[in-house]
DNA sequence: GCTATATGGTTTAGTACTAAACCATTGGAG
DNA sequence: CTCCAATGGTTTAGTACTAAACCATATAGC
């Protein structure tokens, strides 16, 4: 009954720790490596709302609609938006059809700011492009997303 | 000079900004899903501790040595340590042929809490390799590793 | 129209992390 | 032997996050 497992690798971890392993460190030293390159003031947490605001181009959006696209909670959008807009980076109005909610929107400033943290984003990308080909890294990319269907779906 | 550029996808992101960002999905998923069925009282941060004194068979290790293992400072290793001592899951002792230094190591509740996180984490990973095949992951794992590597020692 | 429930946002308590200052001990250079 | 830089660990201040309690407004059922 029992034998060489085949989710088990030389080392004895299973095949998914090795892999959720990888991931965990590679997220570690991208995550740690753009925060060090962001500027002044803009912390991911911050750049990831900027970003995704310009990236699906939406003018206005509520707090809570923010939270769940980068799936953090509505206490932690709270403080995020909060941070940037003490920068200036976004405005926040009272939603005039719904007394409870807000309505956030990148300011010219807070764009201006996501432009320079992408282009200083640039550069570090590059290095990896010199060291590891861009086809090896898209020939990836299929599997990634399935794993993250996978995931999301199992996430009851 | 200008044209469409080979890093750039149709949704118009860079594919490093694709890659990294499905890796960051999937690194969010799984770690919460994680630490939803951990022991109680184990985070994270104390499970990975553990693991990594009984994968790599450490009998005593520094905290410094911990910490720069598993890519944390010394300050939060600190509070992770006194956390798992206070469980009864490690032990620390002076180190006696250095004045400065500790000796960590896992209890035998350690060990055994330790497992039953293991136990519990399979499940979660088994209905992954249902909906992708082990091959398929297997296959990220070089690829995943050169990034790792290049991201490494790109950082100075 | 009133009540029950759902939704939007804030607050609180607690964990985990970093960076930097700090204290103690060690160990090499003069 | 003495000093001084390096090392091991703790502490402090500040950020980001979660879960849960909380308040206000909205909406559906009766």
């Amino acid at each position: 009954m029992s034998g060489p497992d085949p989710k088990t690798d030389p080392s004895g971890d299973p095949l998914a720790f090795v892999f959720f392993n990888e991931v965990g460190i590679i997220e570690h030293l991208a995550r740690t490596a753009a925060e060090r390159v962001m500027p002044d003031g803009l912390s991911m947490a911050g750049f990831t709302v900027l970003n995704h605001m310009i990236r699906l181009r939406h003018a206005r959006r509520a707090p809570a609609q923010i939270a769940s696209a980068v799936q953090v909670t509505k206490g932690a959008m709270t403080g995020t938006i909060k941070r940037l807009e003490a920068q200036g980076w976004v405005e926040i109005v009272p939603d005039p059809k719904d007394g409870r909610g807000k309505r956030v929107s990148v300011t010219p400033a807070g764009r201006a700011v996501r432009d320079e943290a992408v282009g200083r984003l640039a550069p570090a990308f590059a290095a990896l492009f010199q060291a590891v080909d861009a086809a090896r890294i898209e020939a990836l990319l299929p599997t990634l997303q399935a794993v993250r269907r996978a995931l999301d779906a199992a996430r009851d």
